[in-house]
DNA sequence: GTGAAAGCGCTAACAT
DNA sequence: ATGTTAGCGCTTTCAC
């Protein structure tokens, strides 16, 4: 069986606590002891069991990570996001996929699932503003992708109003007046405070301000944010025979079905319809066209949400209130709206080639 | 703080083995007793600490997948269906990113990552056959992807060659002649059973069965298997002015990437260059063309997987003798391929419209 | 600077 | 059918 830290002091000659001194770089060890220690634990292969330090310690060193699904490139993106910045801090993650269905999320925020995880990054569908009380939560949790008003936990989110009406301002300064959505929620029920809402209000804002009344058979819902959804509305646009010279697509999935869509009608993109999604996931820069997006800052986002995890999972975590974070986004212009497509190298580093119009924030 | 037995056994009037018994379900507790528990438990809102669990019982609930990269559209699928099958089985996953790093995926194979698991699905990639002693691992451990000749452990692979074999075929039967690849590895020093590998021998396999010569020309290396990748590559063949009317990629990134430099060249595809990608991505439906691929039978190998490493966790685990599954594969045609194009409905239930080519296996 | 010993919350052998 | 108790491997207080 696997060594045990009594196997490793009884080799290195010392006490128990002295290994575990060494192991946790307590600094009052004499070098040699260290020494000793150490070449015991090689010896002997001795790796901590981090069950037994979790129930002592009351950490596990693993996060939780609740999204809908790591099918969706999205939330792909944002689990390697996330992985990478609980892997610099020396954590795990643990995925669940809530597929957006209620029971399962209410499930995550009850701590019925992830269980063995120090605190969870979520980010909710179906929990909305109604369920600010059942946020009050005795664990560390952070919400991520909208804000949950008077929510009681930390929320990093993104501009979902003010991106989504610099993006259809993207679409009005290249002279487009009949600008439609697909993505919208199907019913009155939805989520006051979800992404569709939010970005369809920006949507009207823009229009507003530019002065053009809304029209609302431009507005079509679509059911789940995928490829198939959006070229299935998209079509029933086109079909509908309601002139249109611009589409806003409320997230980059139904952008790609609608070019698909596009196409089939012959269509041409940006000649005779404009395009601009949301989210700028790595497939925008591979359509054909390459597409327009928004760029929410998903690093940026990954980044603070793991480091306000960890905050909150250490020391003086309990005592902070909650805080609200909404990194920058921009406008990422690609050939759906007219700039000239731009063949980047492997960007390893992320480094991001294509063009960046001045956003309005 | 929370709840433990102890609190449980008090309230409920009875002993701590008692709140176990009910808790572990086991057989002998009178159901009044059962109920006067449960009460108890529902009451303080007991939930097990599973650090004392995992600690007590060697198990933790929790398995690990280390993949290259969960945003990889392939990995992001394949990490979507093994969290599936965990959750059937009331396990959860945590995810780690090798990153195709070497010295990462010997940290995996080392049990230095991962850590508070029960045992490990591996989709390695630099591992390969002259490493197979190191997979004699004192933890369950399920290799995925390819087949390591000799390896002591698990394997739910692919049919690389056969299936490589089938989609030169498919554009055979097209009438296509001279078929390029992209993606073979850059140098001779490469992973002789990685799947570039064995699926460019699968190519040649099947050019030499309809008697045509190979021209190296027409083998493209590609670094890695990414969309910007695959558009490189394909400029550098359509820049190379060696004529090619078919294109086997060896996975649908880099397929979705050449159909973008096809694209840009003024390349009709199908009608100048059939094109067949691998691994038959969601992607592969909403490309423009859309992506006929070899459909690696992906919710299989995740399904087998979970459930041989569920086995090797278990009681007779250690005694079983090393199990090595390939799920058959399929040759999806779709139009890049000449098939006409299927819209699908909104696929929730995974079934899949697109035409199925009849494939030798 | 190092050792001895208690105890985290749970499971399971043993006792009743 | 239920209770008592040892101990999983670690951290940590308290002695020395």
């Amino acid at each position: 069986m696997n060594a045990t830290m009594h196997d490793v002091a009884r080799v290195a000659g010392v006490s128990i606590k002295t290994v575990s001194n060494v192991i946790n770089d307590y600094p009052h060890v004499r070098s040699a002891t260290r020494d000793r220690v150490l070449t015991a634990i090689k010896e002997l292969g001795y790796q901590p069991n981090l069950s037994a330090r979790g129930l002592r310690s009351g950490k596990t060193g693993v996060i939780g990570l609740a999204i809908p699904s790591v099918r969706e490139a999205y939330f792909a993106e944002l689990a390697d996001s996330i992985i990478r910045a609980a892997e610099k801090r020396g954590l795990g993650v643990v995925v669940d996929q809530t597929n957006q269905v209620r029971q399962h999320e209410l499930d995550v925020v009850a701590g019925r699932r992830l269980r063995l995880t120090d605190g969870i990054v979520f980010s909710p569908v179906t929990i909305d503003e109604s369920d600010a009380a059942l946020l009050n939560v005795p664990f560390p949790l952070v919400i991520l992708g909208e804000s949950i008003f008077g929510g009681p936990t930390d929320h990093v989110t993104m501009h979902n109003v003010s991106s989504a009406k610099a993006a259809v301002e993207h679409l009005l300064s290249l002279g487009r007046r009949r600008i439609a959505v697909i993505g919208a929620d199907d019913d009155e029920e939805a989520n006051a405070f979800g992404s569709a809402t939010l970005r369809v209000r920006g949507y009207h804002q823009a229009l507003q301000a530019a002065g053009i009344p809304a029209d609302p058979a431009l507005v079509r819902p679509a059911g789940l944010w995928h490829h198939d959804t959006g070229a299935a509305a998209t079509r029933s646009l086109i079909a509908s025979g309601i002139p249109f010279d611009g589409l806003f697509a409320l997230n980059d999935s139904l952008a790609i079905g609608a070019l698909r869509a596009l196409g089939e009608a012959g269509v041409r993109v940006p000649g005779d319809v404009a395009v601009i999604g949301f989210d700028n996931i790595d497939g925008t820069k591979y359509s054909i066209p390459s597409l327009s997006s928004v760029d929410p800052g998903r690093e940026e986002i990954a980044e603070i949400a793991v480091e306000m995890l960890v905050e909150r999972i250490g020391e003086k975590g309990e005592r902070m209130p909650p805080r609200r974070i909404k990194p920058d986004f921009r406008i990422v212009g690609r050939e759906s709206t007219g700039f000239p497509y731009v063949a980047d190298v492997t960007d390893t580093d992320g480094i991001d080639e294509s063009a960046a119009v001045p956003a309005t924030a």
